[in-house]
RNA sequence: CGAGGUGUAGCGCAGCUUGGUAGCGCGUCUGGUUCGGGACCAGAAGGUCACAGGUUCAAAUCCUGCCACCUCGACCA
């Protein structure tokens, strides 16, 4: 067979090779992010950071549309603070950096870096909170936190990351559950419209439970190794917090009431789950919604007459269209290495033009996702490539909709789990006892995910014991 | 955090066993010719060998520590 040119040529590792090192090849060639000289710490680099804003535009948008307000706590929070919830201390103590002195003079109580901000909000609410007017009250900061963690990966676990935390305190149980399951539904609906991305929702086992909290839900999502990703969670509290800070209100009957309350979070890991759903051999490949540019414009033949100005031409419509666009007008690199580039970046849309296309008035485009290219008129691209967008959002979360489909399957016994979560979700039934979430994890390293909202029965015995069970729940491996 | 592996120019690597002037390919910069899937020619620049100690007349090379990445465990968003 005679030498054929290589279609296109890449740096990364395969990903069907070594799906870690696949991982951390696009997303520092990408330029997403870069090591620091700080233990497990990232800087987001300018393309990774955009993603990170229009993530944080999209979920703002929903948290004020649903009612919430932004606040900004401090950082710190005095150690007293910490330990007021058992749980919550025992859940968090290991992984807590410390502030000990200020200046040149040792701190007489020392300072947490907040890995969470459950007790400094709960301090303030109970300042904030007298009156069954004044509730419900529906609070969200955007803010990075510290977890001292052991084990460190780009976007998936880093010692400091970048999230939102959402806190709110109502008066009633009902208010409280009614909040959490809205504010989950927020997360799914935000995962699967604007990030292409099917996520299973549903309600963590007390083992899996946010430390403190008296239910948590999530949504997990399925990355191409078959692993689970914990994409968001949402608790309800109860008065578990509300308790010992001492948060009380004045009910209309005069009586003196301890508040319900809720918290919910989603962070910079949403970019590791984005680049694992959706990634394929040629890098990154990204969900139009947070997309830095939806579509970039490469000049062919840049230096012949007239094709520069139809480029800026065009891009001057598709901005005033809307839409985050790029003209790549840099005359040291070949049309061909723009290719791969933007591929790797994984912007959605490339519209060539070059001195045929002008010649017929045209544009080519391809699309990111299925490499498929077309040929569109100059004069209908403003107007096409919003629908086109569209199609490319709908169509990546329906490839991974059916990958996730194809890669869960009810088992039940702990053989067929075992090889399930090899590669996938298991979905099976459970007895409810923690010895055997325990057991399970021992025996095939998955834990439970978390438990749909639809427990319509898959059997009648537990996976693991064989005993009589009612629950459903999913299982996979987790990163 | 436990076991194993890797770290040398922006990237990919050789050199290390047996200490003795820092190498290669790609990329970068300048100029010119190119431009529809990682262009070509000519010239040039670029490295305290991850970092910190130690041994030695002399350390990329030997010793200790530490950081980061990869694999497998444990732990966690």
């Amino acid at each position: 067979m005679a030498d054929k040119k290589q279609e296109f040529v890449t740096h990364i590792t395969p990903r069907d090779k070594d799906f870690s090192q696949w991982y951390t090849d696009v997303v520092t060639q990408a330029d997403l992010m870069d090591y620091t000289p700080v233990r497990g710490c990232m800087a987001l680099k300018p393309y990774g950071n955009r993603i990170w804003e229009l993530i944080r535009e999209g979920l703002d948008k929903r948290f004020k549309e649903t009612g919430h307000e932004n606040v900004s706590m401090p950082m710190l929070i005095p150690e007293s603070l910490l330990l007021k919830e058992a749980e919550h201390v025992e859940g968090f103590a290991p992984e807590v950096a410390w502030v000990t002195q200020g200046g040149t003079e040792p701190l007489q109580e020392r300072l947490a870096v907040r890995p969470t901000s459950e007790t400094i909000f709960c301090t303030m609410f109970a300042k904030w909170v007298e009156s069954w007017r004044d509730l419900p009250l529906k609070y969200n900061q955007w803010c990075s936190v510290m977890r001292w963690e052991k084990t460190t990966r780009p976007f998936l676990r880093t010692a400091e990351f970048w999230w939102q935390e959402g806190h709110t305190v109502h008066a009633t149980a009902e208010e409280a559950e009614e909040e959490t399951l809205t504010m989950l539904h927020v997360y799914r609906e935000f995962a699967e419209q604007q990030l292409a991305m099917p996520v299973y929702a549903g309600r963590k086992s007390d083992k899996e439970k946010f430390a403190g909290a008296q239910a948590t839900y999530s949504i997990e999502a399925m990355m191409q190794d078959g692993k689970a990703l914990q994409a968001g969670t949402s608790h309800n509290f109860g008065t578990n917090f509300s308790v010992p800070f001492g948060i009380q209100y004045l009910s209309k009957e005069g009586k003196l009431e301890y508040c319900h309350e809720t918290s919910w979070g989603a962070s910079t890991r949403l970019i590791g789950a984005i680049i694992m759903t959706h990634g394929d051999e040629r890098g990154l490949k990204l969900p139009p919604a947070v997309a830095p540019y939806q579509a970039v414009i490469l000049p062919i033949a840049a230096h012949k007459g007239g094709v520069m100005e139809k480029c800026q031409e065009v891009y001057d419509a598709l901005k005033a269209a809307g839409i985050r666009v790029r003209l790549d007008d840099r005359d040291n690199v070949s049309p061909g290495f723009k290719f791969n580039e933007w591929e790797l970046k994984g912007v959605p849309v490339r519209v060539e033009i070059g001195p045929r296309d002008i010649e017929n008035g045209v544009a080519t485009l391809m699309r990111r996702d299925t490499f498929e290219k077309m040929t569109v008129p100059l004069s209908e691209l403003p107007e096409k490539l919003p629908a086109l967008l569209d199609d490319i959002s709908r169509s990546m979360y329906e490839i991974a909709l059916r990958f996730r489909e194809e890669h869960t399957k009810i088992v039940s016994n702990m053989d067929e789990l075992a090889a399930q979560v090899n590669g996938g979700y298991a979905k099976a039934m459970w007895c409810g006892d923690r010895a055997c979430e325990d057991k399970i994890k021992a025996d095939t390293g998955a834990t439970s995910r978390n438990m749909p909202f639809d427990q319509t029965p898959v059997g009648d015995k537990c996976v693991c014991c064989g005993r009589k069970a009612d629950k459903v729940m999913y299982f996979a491996k987790a990163y």
